[in-house]
DNA sequence: GCTAATCTAATCAACTATAAGTTGATTAGCACATTAGC
């Protein structure tokens, strides 16, 4: 991570990306923009990162926090540009303007995947660095990365709930990855065994 | 239909201030998260 870029502090940790430390002005900014439009599209995010200069990764994790922490209404279900208008009424001074658009979907070549799913076999839980140098290495925004291999994580789960068996047949053909036969994670000496379906491994 | 993007809820962990609260980061998702682009 670029962390000089940004003006806001980073603190070293071992093993999580660093911790973010928000200065009084760009919480000010994030407040007033949450005030309004407690879920940016990514078009706002961005322009949210620009003017405080920070990731918009780390705007999303903050709306996100924010949401969950300050008794926030949930978002209404299917909105449409029609009828979002009137949405957010219940809440004074809180507008649910249509829903706005996502992040473009990433499309990922074959050797970019590859690359990925040969990460994700050594671990399926790569810490930041790891990220980073993934990302650095595909040539996509370690945020990038770290969506996939979340959603690469639920995928294998929901497989191994629903084809236990075939996903045994899988292991034992050693289709499975190392992180869930109990390999261990060489960055920061946790065992992850087949059992724990990774959650339960997990002491950071 | 597959899967990237997004979401909630729970939890971990750094920080401030010195025991506990605040908040950024990470994770799973269970009648197997939902939404939406390709």
């Amino acid at each position: 991570m670029a962390e000089d870029t940004y003006s806001h502090k980073m603190v070293k940790t071992n093993h999580r990306r660093c911790r973010t430390k928000f200065t009084e002005e760009q919480l000010k900014i994030l407040i007033n923009t949450f005030n309004q439009k407690p879920y940016p599209g990514y078009a706002t995010k961005q322009k949210l990162a620009l003017e405080i200069n920070t990731e918009e990764s780390r705007i999303q994790i903050w709306f996100q926090n924010r949401r969950a922490r300050h008794g926030f209404q949930k978002r209404p279900e299917a909105e449409t540009l029609e009828s979002s208008q009137s949405q957010g009424q219940d809440q004074p001074g809180v507008e649910f303007p249509s829903r706005e658009a996502r992040r473009c979907r990433t499309t990922y070549s074959a050797s970019q995947l590859h690359t990925l799913i040969k990460a994700f076999m050594k671990n399926p839980y790569p810490g930041i660095d790891s990220r980073e140098e993934l990302a650095k290495e595909i040539g996509v925004p370690e945020s990038r990365v770290q969506i996939w291999f979340q959603n690469r994580r639920s995928r294998l789960l929901l497989q191994r709930k629903r084809e236990p068996v075939a996903s045994l047949e899988q292991e034992e053909q050693g289709k499975i990855p190392e992180g869930l036969q109990g390999a261990e994670d060489t960055q920061n000496g946790t065992n992850f065994t087949s059992d724990s379906h990774f959650s339960e491994a997990r002491t950071w």
